[in-house]
DNA sequence: CTAGGGTTAG
């Protein structure tokens, strides 16, 4: 007779297990922790952690409440792990965004020659969204065309998705699946549509949500997220009023889509029209405000938020202090970072991090330091930021030393890192340490200098007058340079008085950017300091061409009683514009009294 | 399969 061997399972065994039954039925969808670990002591106790059925259910439990490493305890003492341990894991990884490590079991599950079922490679391609791993998707794919688990529509379906998420050759290769399938159902068209409306392919996606047999909620909201991600609140408008219902996530989008517009009255009215409110419309309205700089609105709106029930969570504090940062409004940021002290939970290190952002972007290092300072698990982006903060207000010195302790911490620097080290120098004057960190990046940390690194150097060079070293830089580079390297130069030009070099970048720059106000300005100075009148008035015709009725970039911004006030090039907006323009007149005479030499006269 | 999310050079 054949030797079977299984689990004993006893009548014991049975009423243990039946006596957790109903709480075990949806543990795998609890993302409650204090529920989950309840759930897990009765679980040891019954000694069911090792049991096939309970296990996964286990792991999902603990994914979803983000204990990864609870997740991976629980299959590291599952003797004999089945297919369904392994997909469990695998799902945990890729829901805790560790790609690596969801493939670190797949190919574990190969070593020990355990089949992957149709459940295994969408997790595995769920693990692979927003990686950019088109070759890992292929080989996924032809691993599923060799198992022929094809016929599980749930699969092709998985593949559309990943793939149409994946770059340009993705959405084709998501294209051909899509046609040569012959069934169809509800989700591959959506994922379809949600991978052109991603792709910025918005009459592609229109023409198939018009061909498609049913639609439901995804497929509209699919569409509207589309069009307001464009920018094209016009349109998202229309779709909105034909859809047949509206659920909350259609109201969101439409918030977020005119707040990004810059309509933040319709947004409003949105907000106020949604018949439900839920944390993420919050948020969005509130981050809407703050980024506009609309600081009584925001705060004010922020204290209603914190009087319902809704709880805020990471994502509502990341969102609401990246907009705080970006206007500068520091006293809605202490408010937050006031109630996050209060609240007894504790704050995560993403939140941390973007407390240092946004106190270092307001120009107050102090706090960003003790923030920073009292972080309990660091990570690469804290210091980034910390050394950003440092860079760009200054402290080049104090900036290399926070790069030491890094180094000293065994922390791995990653490219921001580099970005926060050469502006450091750059910002301190330090030519001869950025040159050196520059050269010596890819052999002495493996980060191969991009674009961004090439900017600083630009910057580096330029600002120390080496503008000859700098050009030279920029025609050896192995990309293309963008508006914002060229516009370095052409700053670091009209610091030196370079009107020939400025007249070379400017075309290339205006090429680029050509509805931005600020390079126009720069250039014409340069002219005006060359005393070149001619191209002076040539650049300040192009301008006009070019940028009538545009909405200039590049402001500062001061906050007065509850009020961001934005400066920007040119600007006449303010109703006592001519008041303002008479004072920085005035006071540039009487600088110049002082003995101050402004470097452009007009 | 659909809504908010931390660090990037002027």
């Amino acid at each position: 007779m054949m030797q079977i061997s299984v689990p004993l399972r006893t009548p014991t065994w049975f009423s243990r297990r039946r006596l957790l039954e109903e709480k075990l039925s949806d543990l795998h969808k609890c993302s409650n922790l204090e529920h989950v670990k309840q759930i897990h002591a009765q679980i040891l106790k019954a000694d069911l952690h090792q049991d096939l059925y309970v296990a996964p259910k286990l792991i999902a439990a603990f994914s979803l409440s983000r204990q990864i490493l609870s997740a991976v305890n629980v299959f590291n003492q599952i003797p004999e792990p089945n297919v369904h341990c392994y997909n469990a894991l695998i799902r945990a990884h890729a829901q805790n965004s560790q790609p690596s490590h969801a493939f670190a079991v797949f190919f574990e599950m190969q070593r020990c020659e355990m089949c992957p079922d149709n459940f295994t490679y969408p997790y595995l391609l769920k693990a692979c969204i927003g990686q950019s791993w088109l070759p890992v998707i292929q080989m996924i794919h032809s691993h599923i065309e060799k198992t022929g688990l094809y016929s599980d529509i749930f699969v092709p379906n998985a593949l559309i998705d990943s793939y149409s998420k994946c770059g340009p050759c993705g959405l084709t290769a998501a294209l051909n699946l899509f046609t040569s399938m012959e069934e169809k159902d509800i989700v591959t068209w959506n994922s379809m549509i949600g991978g052109l409306t991603k792709a910025g392919e918005l009459e592609k996606a229109y023409k198939l949500f018009d061909e498609m047999p049913v639609r439901d909620m995804v497929s509209w909201n699919t569409m509207l997220d589309g069009y307001t991600k464009k920018g094209d609140m016009d349109k998202a408008f229309k779709l909105f009023e034909k859809m047949p219902e509206r659920n909350i996530i259609s109201w969101s989008t439409m918030v977020w889509g005119y707040c990004k517009a810059g309509d933040i009255d319709m947004a409003r009215i949105m907000f106020d029209k949604s018949p439900a409110k839920n944390i993420i419309l919050w948020t969005t309205l509130i981050s809407g405000y703050a980024e506009r700089g609309l600081v009584r609105e925001a705060s004010t709106l922020y204290e209603q938020m914190e009087e319902t029930r809704l709880k805020p969570d990471d994502a509502t504090m990341i969102s609401i202090l990246a907009a705080c940062a970006e206007s500068g409004i520091m006293c809605l940021g202490e408010k937050i970072h006031a109630s996050i002290n209060r609240s007894r939970y504790k704050c995560s290190t993403k939140v941390s991090n973007a407390l240092i952002d946004m106190y270092a972007k307001c120009g107050c290092l102090e706090a960003a330091f003790d923030v920073f300072n009292g972080i309990g698990k660091k990570d690469v982006v804290s210091w980034n930021a910390m050394l950003q903060g440092l860079a760009v207000h200054g402290h080049g010195k104090k900036a290399l030393e926070l790069f030491s302790r890094m180094i000293h911490e065994e922390f791995e620097p990653d490219k921001f890192t580099l970005v926060g080290l050469l502006c450091a120098c750059s910002h301190a004057g330090l030519v001869e340490e950025g040159r050196k960190y520059f050269y010596s990046m890819e052999k002495v940390y493996g980060i191969v200098p991009e674009i961004e690194h090439y900017g600083c150097m630009m910057d580096l060079l330029g600002r120390g007058g080496h503008l000859k070293e700098a050009f030279a830089l920029l025609h050896s580079m192995p990309m293309e340079p963008n508006a914002k390297i060229l516009g370095t130069l052409l700053g670091a030009c009209r610091m030196h008085n370079a009107a020939d070099l400025a007249r070379a970048v400017s075309v290339h720059l205006l090429k680029l950017e050509p509805s931005d106000v600020g390079n126009y300005s720069l250039l014409s100075n340069i002219y005006a300091q060359a005393g070149d009148w001619t191209s002076v008035a040539d650049v300040r015709m192009q301008m006009k061409r070019h940028t009538g009725g545009q909405k200039p970039s590049g402001a500062s911004s001061i906050e007065l009683e509850q009020k961001v006030y934005d400066f920007t090039v040119l600007d006449r907006s303010h109703p006592r514009s001519d008041d303002i323009y008479q004072m920085i007149d005035r006071l540039a005479h009487d600088l110049k009294l002082v003995g101050y030499a402004p470097v452009v006269e007009e």
